[in-house]
RNA sequence: CGGGGUGUAGCGCAGCUUGGUUAGCGCGCCACGUUCGGGACGUGGAGGCCGGGAGUUCAAAUCUCCCCACCCCGACCA
């Protein structure tokens, strides 16, 4: 350490919110260099490089062939596939001298594409996987928590190609197999979400969380049993239909002066004759209809309007996810004004149910089933309708699931309940499915020798963004905790003691020892740095075991601790070397 | 993109309200001496476009405007 390029902070620089950034900045791993970028410091580099590693070897080991592109490409690939657009301002783009448009590539799924395309033409060349580890660009509107979420960033990012779908399913199945493997030796815990529902009736997709509070992504996670999902994805639990036989008929009443759900079932609740005889009306039993517009992509606008029990907001990014690739515009007033049967406040499924007008779908949330009855509107200013009972006196279009998810909610799978948490993806795998095949025209001949459109996967790492997670998720007061194998070292070695005692010596000598031994080793030989120091930035750098070559060294012995768990014991010094290897 | 906060030495900060000698403190850094198992001490030093630009003024770190960057909340987004 008296020549490694290094200063360790006293002090948590200001502008870090996030333990991981705080410190790997403060312990000298990592440098900010730009906005949303990073310098990677020697020690840094080298846990870095050690994710990396791991990471290549489980994809080699599963048979996956490595390739690398550059970075900056250019503008026709994307065209083609329309994510020139699409992309929007999250891509950087480049001109050339000539003002020919280039981009820095957000992600590489065009280009894997042509190449296969370029190369490949018989069904006898799949299934193939090809993977890279390549610095990725993209313009984040905010970047933030340092190397969580960055500008500039490294992924690995791996692509299959099958002829059949079953194949599809097999590529996919391996990745998720050598994820798990992945991300189990990177000592990085993690769940697996479902991230888009399967609603939409395509392609699966999970997404890799590592499960921690600085995360910007928010799942739900059974409290019993393995469920988890993206919320966007989450199914509910849906009730069974109740008989309705015997159900009090429809009341229409007057209920002024009801802005908000809260008023309402306060004003139901306070009149003898609204109250209900069992228990007393909740928002629960409302039902809030609320209305947007509906954009598909081929232009067309359509208005709909989604009903939900009142205690729950519409959560539009749930919705979107169900109802993309239509993109969802607000409803304005000026659409209010063309619809006058939808009564601002007051819509009903009067109004939307059987007999409406045509141009408006109505989609219920799956917890309304035949039989539950409802406080809701009823197509008229100031007046609201009880006991509105489903399948009875309504019916939808459909059924979707836009209502936000609540911490409590059963569980789709178990029924216990659900937790809302939070965590950062670390990876994603996706049947894209031929999308990108299509509009870049990868085909192969089958057996029949007849032109078949390649079916493709994508399968994304973090990898730049595992090394903070995982520092993220292993530290403590005194600092960084490395998992064993992505380390800068396996020991870190102290030597205490004035600049002529035989304490350096010794460390040298054990450091010498250990490397023989192939562990690899930083030593703390700085001369004239008080013990303090030493003790202090060893616990901070986060190497798994600490060896101090101190005081004890008269008795022959050396203090050994173990950085996790603070555990320190006297072992003599003859016995080190092998003892230090057993650890490993 | 909206709201709030902050930019002064490598790091952490004071000074700004009320403009006025050479811009300060702690840590870190350099030299010498002492010290040496939990962030030691003395003496002497080096290090600043006070985020950038424009303005007001006899005079700007300090006042005004614009821009940039960073942090937080929200929106947006893999």
């Amino acid at each position: 350490m008296s020549t490694l390029f290094l200063r360790t902070l006293r002090e948590d620089p200001a502008d870090a919110e996030v333990a991981s950034h705080r410190l790997l900045v403060r312990a000298g791993y990592i440098r900010r260099a730009a906005p949303g970028g990073f310098t990677w410091l020697p020690l840094g580099w080298i846990v870095y490089s050690n994710v990396e590693r791991i990471v290549r070897e489980e994809m080699d080991r599963a048979g996956f062939q490595e390739v690398h592109f550059p970075a900056l490409l250019p503008r026709e690939p994307y065209e083609l596939s329309g994510r020139w657009a699409d992309y929007g301002d999250n891509v950087f783009r480049v001109k050339d001298r000539r003002g020919a448009d280039f981009l820095l590539a957000p992600t590489h799924e065009e280009m894997f594409t042509l190449l296969v395309k370029d190369l490949y033409n018989s069904y006898k060349d799949l299934p193939l996987v090809i993977y890279q580890i390549q610095t990725k660009f993209r313009d984040e509107p905010r970047p933030r928590a340092g190397l969580l979420r960055g500008r500039e960033f490294v992924m690995k990012d791996s692509y299959s190609f099958d002829l059949t779908d079953e194949g599809l399913d097999e590529s996919y199945r391996r990745h998720r197999v050598v994820y798990e493997r992945t991300f189990d030796r990177l000592g990085l815990p993690y769940v697996i979400v479902s991230a888009m529902s399967g609603a939409m009736g395509g392609s699966a997709s999970e997404e890799f969380l590592a499960p921690l509070d600085a995360g910007e992504d928010t799942y739900v996670r059974c409290t019993n049993c393995d469920y988890a999902a993206n919320t966007e994805a989450v199914r509910i639990a849906v009730p069974p239909p109740v008989p309705y036989d015997s159900a009090p008929p429809a009341l229409v009443a007057d209920t002024p002066d009801t802005p908000t759900i809260d008023t309402l079932v306060d004003l139901i609740n306070g009149r003898d004759d609204l109250r209900r005889g069992d228990r007393e009306w909740t928002a629960a039993d409302t039902l809030k209809n609320v209305v947007v517009k509906l954009r598909h992509p081929d232009g067309r606008i359509e208005a709909l309007a989604v009903g939900v029990p009142g205690d729950r907001e519409v959560d539009l990014k749930r919705l979107e996810a169900q109802l993309g690739p239509a993109e969802i515009l607000p409803f304005t007033e000026d659409d209010f004004t063309a619809n006058k049967h939808l009564v601002k406040g007051y819509i009903g499924p009067g109004a939307l149910g059987a007999g409406k007008p045509a141009g408006v779908t109505y989609l219920l949330d799956p917890r309304i089933v035949d039989g539950t009855q409802w406080v809701t509107g009823a197509d008229q200013p100031g007046r609201h309708v009880l006991y509105l009972t489903a399948g009875r006196d309504f019916t939808a279009d459909g059924t979707v699931e836009a209502a936000e998810v609540s911490d409590g909610d059963p569980c789709p799978v178990c029924g216990s309940r659900l937790e809302i948490a939070r965590g950062i993806e670390i990876g994603h795998i996706f049947q894209l499915g031929r999308k990108y095949a299509d509009a870049l025209g990868l085909t192969v001949l089958d057996q029949n020798g007849k032109q078949q459109v390649v079916t493709m996967g994508s399968y994304g790492l973090g990898v730049s963004r595992a090394v903070a997670a995982i520092a993220e998720l292993n530290n403590d007061e005194q600092g960084l905790i490395w998992p064993r194998e992505v380390a800068p070292a396996d020991v870190h070695i102290v030597a205490t003691g004035k600049p002529d005692d035989p304490q350096l010596p010794a460390a040298e000598k054990l450091a010498g020892e250990c490397e023989a031994a192939g562990m690899r080793v930083l030593l703390d030989d700085r001369v004239g740095v008080s013990p303090g120091i030493k003790f202090n930035d060893a616990e901070l750098i986060g190497v798994p075991t600490i060896v101090v070559v101190g005081r004890g060294l008269v008795q022959g012995t050396v203090e050994v601790k173990d950085r996790r768990s603070g555990e320190r014991r006297e072992v003599a010094l003859q016995d080190v070397v092998a003892e230090l290897g057993l650890l490993r």
